[in-house]
DNA sequence: CAAAGTTCTAGAACGATATTCTGGTAATTT
DNA sequence: AAATTACCAGAATATCGTTCTAGAACTTTG
């Protein structure tokens, strides 16, 4: 569970030493990440040079190309990054829920809060035209099941008392979250009312949606 | 209306001539949009080069470069005409509907269909970072608003009437076509079961989302 | 119909920038 | 401490987006 704020992004030796896996330790690898993420934001991808990065970083071309095999790597390393940031989030929150309708309301808050507090990561993971590379398109499709299954996991139980209903297990994610994803997608691009606004009302369609 | 399809993207001289509205021709700008789609479908719109478009399209740079300002040119009106033809599919299909009721369902089916007929558009749709000109934004904004304002005019009369609920204006869109929204992105970035397996059941959770 | 203008096309030249290469310094292991 | 490995720097290279020059194919106008 890597995260930009409070970092782990331990670098991969597949032989897991036997130290703690480095706590936090300010790496120049976040640096590169943080640094993208805003170049990324304000230019997009294609516009932001490797320059603008290397310099916002602090750091040469070479250790930017020791860390990452290209810009597009930088690009998919932040988006695989951020996407287990938020999952993690999500599912910490999802699992406090004591019973099905609050943890169905949680997956809305959630998506909410964490939009409103990283605005600029959301939009990031909005962003598609990420040239994934096999590995990384693997990696991003290794998450997205996980996070599918982790949610699952939380709901089989209410599932089976009959709180919620029985579906198919890929309608789960997309009938809770989508509506709000829709409308965070557009008041992150163009300006709307914020989405506290319709927090609840759109919490109240996730639950009709799934109830049992 | 413009379409890549049964063409039109008359040159837009403003001064606008007598001679009818050129019906369809087949035009070497719609033969760098067809070509661009491929390429950007296939490697993305940053790894896409102009070469690649132009060789595709079977034209020189110049010719390119006459027609569109840049390769983000190309990628924004690629992007808006595709989004006005699917409007219009969408707002053709829902204005048939009788009822509240089939109004929404048709949303759901509308998009099923589109996605299912045109994956690659559909997939470039969903493609952010495309860096939008100025102008190219608030046309961009335009169209969005106008779909909106399309929508709610189908649907204003049924609100009246009870059918369906009385709710913030941005709300009604990411409700009724959020889910199925999610779903066809995650279908078309990953392998997942195709759309129409989960029509049904996303069309009646659109419903129960909106009715009165 | 001829001439003048305009649109469209071509491809070479240019400039910016992503990436590679060479060489070096700190850290870690044996 | 020697060797190996991780990390970093900046110059050199290669790729590609864009501009420039020139000319062909239409369109309009006298």
């Amino acid at each position: 569970m890597p995260s930009l704020k409070s970092p782990s992004l331990k670098s991969r030796t597949e032989k897991a030493r036997s130290t703690q896996p480095e706590p936090d330790k300010p790496s120049r690898k976040r640096d590169i990440l943080l640094a993208a993420l805003d170049c990324f934001d304000s230019t997009g991808v294609e516009l932001a040079t490797i320059g603008d990065i290397q310099r916002l970083a602090g750091c040469s071309v070479g250790s930017l190309y020791h860390h990452f095999r290209s810009k597009e790597g930088v690009a998919e390393a932040l988006w695989l990054t951020l996407i287990e940031d938020f999952n993690d989030a999500m599912l910490r929150r999802m699992k406090k829920a004591k019973d099905g309708q609050s943890a169905v309301r949680s997956v809305v808050a959630g998506y909410v809060a964490w939009s409103v507090k990283n605005p600029k990561s959301m939009r990031y993971l909005h962003a598609r035209d990420i040239d994934f590379s096999t590995a990384g398109s693997a990696r991003k499709k290794e998450l997205l099941d996980q996070y599918i299954q982790g949610v699952f996991a939380i709901f089989a139980p209410f599932v089976r008392s009959g709180e919620l209903a029985e579906l198919p297990l890929h309608a789960y994610v997309p009938l809770i979250s989508g509506p709000i994803e829709a409308y965070v997608r557009r008041w992150l691009a163009v300006e709307a009312p914020s989405p506290k606004q319709v927090e609840a009302l759109f919490a109240q369609a996730a639950w009709n949606a799934v109830k049992g």
